[in-house]
RNA sequence: GGCCCCAUCGUCUAGUGGACUAGGACUCAGCCCUUUCAAGGCUGCGACAGGGGUUCGAAUCCCCUUGGGGCUACCA
């Protein structure tokens, strides 16, 4: 590696979900840019939980989650499952630490104790009206008669009245509100958890995040963040608001359900990337290409060179939609380049699972190995495998003509396609090696000495071995089978086309 | 409604006052190659939302309009 002019400091980034459901791709996004910033100033990536709605708490989302984020190769240096120097990384395990820090707010007068309740908080929101600071000045009579009532109350925040605040984003630049738009939002709720508000000052300020890289949506609490983390005499971090993937149909953040793009279904989750045949590399490389780009005439590069450019401040502000035809393109551009080998070992698991065969004795059967590096340019996603290479593991009485005239060839009549598969059949009975240039050889001289072209002489003979009109290069294909049920197969042709020729006749 | 953000081909994007007759990629169409399907090669279609400024000069800076998006909870 050469010596980059890297100014930047090391930067400490933390990615940091709510365990509320599985993992989607813009979440995906969030965390690669995070991972990508902290990599190439050399700092830390850091893992926290945030958990602090334990309504929507969803206990499957956490496995989603880090097993997402391993699949794509974003290790954390410091997290829930392997520590670190500010353990715990689970909000729901520093509720103590919230605690102590609303009450300091609360003695040093920059937030009160709010006694409001529910029904009086409904009412004012059927009146269309925010919260009116009613507690805010609380006399001490006023507040022990509450506390003597025994009335459950939360902290909110003394925002400032007068002024404004402004939140400088790395890639938006100033953003500016008046102060009394921030109406004393609850830092610490009846049941002692603390809102994301207090709970995400608190942990960036303790863990030491450097800058916080999260969806544009958090952009209208940003100044309430910076309010807090004044009133506590902390310096805040690098605001860095990521613009938010829209739904790629209609309009509007991407949906947390299916959409539908050219009459295809795609998913915002990324457990159904891993298992829809996806590579990481490609999801690596597409989601890298969603509001940052490497090179103006590049798109396709490898993780260090991302490493090597990325820069927050580089990162486009514009809302994006997720272009999935170009995912599947660059999927497939990633499963061309792979070793023969290496694509064998990764499609194996959907061909056996589709095929209801193990894995291991797949993963070594010749019929496999065979076919893999021919499949391997026209597939763009692992689970297209299957219908390209079924036939070359189902028995002979299992390849049916149910349409015999796909049996026939271009510009030939159904009795002339009998007779190319009679020529095929006697072919592949004499020759010697059985190989597929001795092959190639013999059905070129074949065809044109019976005039066909070679296109319409295969076409016969492809559906009778595979089923099908489409399938890997023909003479592989039969070398694959072998001889004998290579004849087979042409057998059982001759017979259907007959049939079909008698019945039409 | 209020506050905030955004605005280049259908989509992802390059572009930070002159190198722009606006570049690349996906998609689509055509051609070539070809044993089917792919892959590959070549060509083509296709955009600076509109209006005002600033400037010798604007896709690039400012303002307005329009359009899109986000937030507006004891959710994150």
């Amino acid at each position: 590696m050469t010596m980059a002019t890297i100014s930047t400091l090391p930067a400490r980034v933390r990615f940091a979900p709510s365990p509320t459901g599985f993992l989607h791709l813009g979440g995906l996004r969030t965390a690669l840019f995070d991972w990508l910033y902290a990599r190439h100033t050399g700092g830390q990536f850091i893992l926290r939980i945030e958990d602090t709605d334990q309504k929507r708490f969803n206990p499957e989302s956490l496995d989603d989650l880090m097993r997402s984020l391993r699949w794509l190769g974003l290790e954390w240096d410091e997290g829930p499952d392997i520590g670190g120097p500010h353990a715990p990384y689970i909000q729901s395990e520093r509720r103590a630490i919230y605690r102590q820090y609303a009450d300091w707010l609360v003695e040093h007068g920059k937030a009160y104790r709010c006694y409001t309740t529910e029904a009086e908080l409904e009412e004012l929101r059927a009146a269309g009206k925010p919260y009116d600071r009613r507690h805010r000045n609380l006399t001490p009579e006023q507040r022990a008669a509450f506390e003597a009532e025994g009335r459950p109350y939360v902290i909110r925040f003394a925002a400032p009245l007068t002024g404004s605040t402004t939140v400088h984003d790395a890639i938006r630049g100033p953003i500016t509100v008046e102060n009394s738009s921030v109406v004393d939002p609850v830092l610490l709720k009846s049941d002692g958890l603390p809102t994301y508000h207090l709970a995400v000052v608190v942990d960036d300020h303790l863990m030491e995040i450097t800058h916080v890289l999260r969806g544009e949506e958090w952009i209208p609490s940003a100044p309430l963040h910076v309010m807090i983390f004044d009133a506590f005499g902390w310096s805040a971090p690098v605001f860095v608001h990521l613009p938010v993937i829209l739904d790629p149909s209609g309009k509007g953040k991407m949906s947390k359900r299916k959409t539908v793009v050219d009459g295809r279904e795609f998913s915002p989750f990324v457990r159904d990337y891993i298992s829809g045949g996806y590579l990481p590399d490609a999801m690596f490389n597409f989601l890298a290409n969603m509001g940052w780009s490497y090179d103006a005439e590049q798109e396709i590069f490898t993780r260090e060179e991302a490493i090597s450019r990325f820069d927050v401040a580089d990162i486009s502000p514009k809302a994006t939609a997720l272009p999935f035809g170009k995912l599947e393109w660059m999927n497939g551009v990633y499963i061309r380049r792979m070793a023969p080998t290496q694509f064998a070992e990764a499609v194996a698991p959907y061909i056996a699972a589709d095929l209801g065969m193990s894995v291991e004795s797949l993963r070594h059967d010749r019929r496999l190995i065979e076919l893999a590096p021919l499949i391997q340019e026209r597939i763009k996603v692992l689970t297209e495998a299957t219908p390209l290479v079924d036939w070359a593991f189902a028995p002979a009485e299992q390849i049916t003509y149910p349409d015999p005239t796909l049996l026939i060839g271009k510009k030939l009549t159904a009795v002339e396609s009998i007779d190319v598969l009679k020529a095929s059949a006697e072919i592949v009975a004499d020759i010697e090696p059985f190989e597929v240039s001795a092959l190639e050889a013999a059905f070129r001289s074949r065809a044109e000495a019976m005039q066909v072209k070679l296109g319409s002489f295969l076409a016969p003979v492809r559906v009778a071995i595979t089923g099908k009109p489409v399938s890997p290069p023909l003479f592989e294909s039969m070398h694959v089978l072998g001889r004998a049920e290579t004849l087979i197969r042409i057998g059982n042709a001759i017979q259907a086309l007959r049939l079909h020729a008698m019945q039409t006749a």
